[in-house]
RNA sequence: GUCCCCAUCGUCUAGAGGCCUAGGACAUCGCCCUUUCACGGCGACAACACGAGUUCGAAUCUCGUUGGGGACACCA
């Protein structure tokens, strides 16, 4: 089995096209295959070395590796051509000469009786001495004029299209330089690719794709037309309505593992699994398991995930996220104390930006409010208590309050509630022992201290 | 306009004729746990688009309607 994922570098991976490659990776590693990956840059015009940069971090910050080296599309247009030449020779295709004002003309024609709008196929007979002279040529296929072409979709069922409803499509242009249609289909021949997996944006596409490798006499590959992702919206994620490029969802602090889930999930189940690890996704990938109908992407959903997967991080790669964030400023000794009070934040995150956030209290030196009367009181004497204690870790700590608790009958929340406040000056934290040891002595009774 | 696809709670989905008084997850709302906030636990709310068939029996099969989406380029 191979698989692959063939981007057009004009735009930035989306979730959509992160998608695609999630699956054809799965299905090609369950299966023990091959993926691909391909860089579709034919359109020179639009294509861009930043977009490939972002398709390729992208893909990689996801944990999608592909096997051997990207191939790039624009490196095999000669071959292209040479084919599409060879088609012309064997009859199967032919030098149209139309101008854009007359396909113009023909596809308005076309609209006004109803039809699909396509191409009329004037010069498919007609003797090539006819040709005018000084205008170059597209080259167009010859597609079936009657008759039907079945697709076997592995998502959709068959799907039956009529001949008539295709046009002789334009192989190769009048600058020479082949279409998508004609490299598609030939790169997926020659790179052996056995299993399309593609957007259902695609799906019409394919049966102008199955004409030209009857044209080439080659074999089908397995096609699979998955469907879109939708916006809110309900329709279509494009450019202009908000589709984000994979970069974006990195800095609004979603973890890759927890994008991976659930774009698994779009479109894809295994039962009532909802979180599922990598190694389970392998395993249990097929195509038998996807739907049919359009999914949204839900960000409550999207949050939920995320705050699993920053729970079950590693303390340490959560730091270094948070430096990435932080902008590496941040001292030595802030740093340990992050670590050492990182299980206690991650799980009151769900996004590496609100961990920033709930961090901070490690991070910046606050200037606590002076406290009510009575709470420098109590503060008072937790604070020499406090003094007085040499094991510093949370269980010590927790028995050596709770008893000061009872000694003083001053409820121990309320004890916790003028900490928090000193430590502080926040209203929202993580637990109070947590700080204590995260802070470390010197510096909890520095900040207490403040605040008498 | 033409062709194609899709249709279960607000969202993602389970469901492949009787196990469905339709299950799970997220979100929402209660309660519990509790030093705040989270986490966790318990519970509530909430869906088979509609109409005909087929069948002893349909969320599941067929047809139609409606709704949504996609494709119709010398873009990919």
């Amino acid at each position: 089995m191979v698989t692959r994922f063939a981007p057009s570098p004009t735009g930035f991976l989306h979730i959509g096209g992160a998608r695609t490659a999630l699956f054809n990776w799965l299905l090609a590693r369950h299966h023990a295959g091959k993926f691909l990956l391909r860089i579709e840059d034919t359109d020179r015009g639009r294509s861009t070395q930043e977009a490939v940069d972002a398709i390729l971090d992208g893909l990689e910050w996801l944990g999608i590796n592909w096997d051997g080296d990207p191939v790039f599309q624009s490196s095999r247009l000669q071959h292209h051509v040479e084919l599409a030449k060879g088609l012309v020779e064997s009859g199967r295709a032919y030098y149209c000469y139309c101008s854009e004002e007359e396909l113009e003309t023909m596809r308005n024609e076309a609209k006004s009786r109803g039809e699909t709008p396509k191409y009329n196929r004037m010069w498919r007979d007609r003797d090539p001495s006819e040709a005018p002279v000084g205008i170059s040529p597209v080259i167009r296929l010859k597609v079936p004029i009657h008759g039907e072409t079945i697709l076997h979709d592995i998502v959709q069922g068959q799907v039956t299209v009529s001949n008539d409803q295709l046009d002789d499509m334009i192989l190769v242009r009048s600058d020479g330089s082949p279409t998508f249609m004609l490299s598609v289909v030939v790169d997926d021949h020659d790179m052996g690719v056995t299993h399309v997996i593609r957007g259902d944006d695609h799906l019409t596409n394919t049966f102008r794709h199955i004409q030209i490798f009857n044209a080439f006499g080659w074999n089908l590959p397995y096609y699979g037309h998955i469907p879109l992702i939708h916006g809110t919206d309900g329709a279509k994620l494009s450019k202009r309505h908000g589709a984000l490029g994979i970069d974006a969802y990195r800095r609004m602090g979603y973890l890759p593992e927890a994008i991976c889930n659930c774009l698994l999930r779009l479109g894809w189940s295994h039962k009532n699994d909802e979180i599922i690890s990598r190694e389970q996704a392998v395993g249990w990938f097929t195509l038998e398991n996807l739907g049919k109908s359009a999914a949204r992407l839900d960000f409550s959903r999207l949050n939920n995930l995320n705050g699993h997967y920053l729970r079950a991080a590693d303390n340490v790669r959560l730091l270094e996220n948070l430096m990435e964030i932080m902008g590496n400023c941040v001292s030595e000794e802030k740093r340990r104390r992050l670590l050492r009070g990182m299980t206690g934040l991650k799980q009151r995150a769900k996004t590496l930006l609100e961990l920033r956030d709930l961090a901070s209290i490690y991070v910046d030196d606050i200037v606590p409010e002076k406290l009510l009367q009575k709470d420098q009181s109590i503060l008072r004497e937790t604070f020499s208590r406090l003094e007085s204690i040499e094991d510093w870790m949370e269980e010590n700590l927790e028995r050596q309050l709770r008893i000061f608790s009872s000694e003083v009958a001053i409820p121990f929340g309320k004890i916790a509630c003028a900490l928090r406040n000193a430590l502080t000056g926040r209203e929202i934290t993580p637990g109070i022992f947590d700080m204590l040891v995260a802070f470390g002595k010197e510096e909890s009774l520095r900040r207490i201290g403040l605040t008498l």
